[in-house]
DNA sequence: TCATATTAGTTACATTTGCAACTATATTCA
DNA sequence: TGAATATAGTTGCAAATGTAACTAATATGA
């Protein structure tokens, strides 16, 4: 109503960035991620591409470092990185399987490797849980679906802009 | 079903990452995060925190670094550096304001620093509408109220673990 | 009033990252 | 064949980032 704020009468000065879902959404996903990134990085010094390679190849052991960039939507550069890191620390191993040998399968050493993803899991589970403590089981539901409906709209978007081309990071 | 596939019986052998709510949430954020950074980056040279503060700065002149800081949950010395490149390009301006000689108040420059944001807000609110653009009015409510629940919920829980200390990036 | 603590903001340094260019293997098709 | 193209994965280098330590100004309180 008063006059006294240096907001101009313009459309676009209303521009909230509070509001501006993109942000939130950044908002949001950087306040959760450095809630479980210290469920890995504390006790096993991990980073997310290395936990989310740990926890691909803990489903799905035998995939090649591209198809773990497939799933995961991570770079390929950081996750051949992040994998020499695992192989060195013996968390990772890597055979060439087929007949293409530029093809090598990932799984998790039975040792560290699986033992590291047998300890996350359980915490991360409870922490995703007591992040849900209190929305209940539709509510769950609607906010996944709504989330992965975004997602093909921001898919479809992003396509449109840029026609080649990939890879989102972190 | 059947056994041949490689996930072994145990519990946390189930766990997806592709269903996993802080995983999703990261994909998502960080597609639309891509899509919106071509809106500023391509045109007109931007890093996502460069953009944050013009777009905080331009609904609310006269901020501080520490105010913005406080606003957009960024890390401070992403956003001293992010502010002096501005103020070098010419998009800010900075003035010793009240008595304390420590507090500067930042707001866009007439020129370059206002039509910059200008030129971004109304693309950056076409994007979101195309985001949107097949989400009802309900949906679209639910959503946010979701997502601010979520944020509300995750706060708490790092609080919980890390008493101190805050500052997100990106 | 002056030693101590606080706050605003910056700088230095080591680490991480992103992009492009690279090696090595495999495929295609003339 | 074998030249051109594609794919898997790695490496080099420049730029971005995070942490901690810093300067400068202010506030506190014995």
């Amino acid at each position: 109503m008063s006059e006294n704020n240096k907001t101009t009468g313009q459309a676009f000065a209303h521009f909230d960035l509070e509001h501006f879902l993109p942000y939130r959404l950044s908002v949001v996903s950087n306040t959760v991620s450095q809630g479980i990134a210290h469920i890995y990085q504390q006790d096993h010094d991990l980073t997310v591409i290395e936990w989310r390679i740990i926890a691909v190849l803990g489903r799905y052991p035998g995939l090649t470092a591209s198809q773990v960039v497939e799933r995961t939507v991570m770079d390929k550069v950081s996750v051949s990185r992040a994998v020499k890191r695992l192989l060195e620390r013996g968390l990772l191993q890597r055979r060439t399987h087929g007949s293409d040998r530029r093809c090598r399968t990932l799984e998790l050493t039975n040792s560290s490797g699986r033992k590291t993803f047998e300890s996350i899991v359980p915490r991360a589970r409870k922490y995703e849980q007591a992040l849900l403590a209190d929305f209940d089981a539709l509510e769950i539901q609607t906010l996944v679906s709504l989330l992965s409906r975004l997602q093909n709209s921001a898919v479809r978007l992003d396509s449109a802009i840029e026609p080649e081309n990939t890879a989102l990071e972190s």
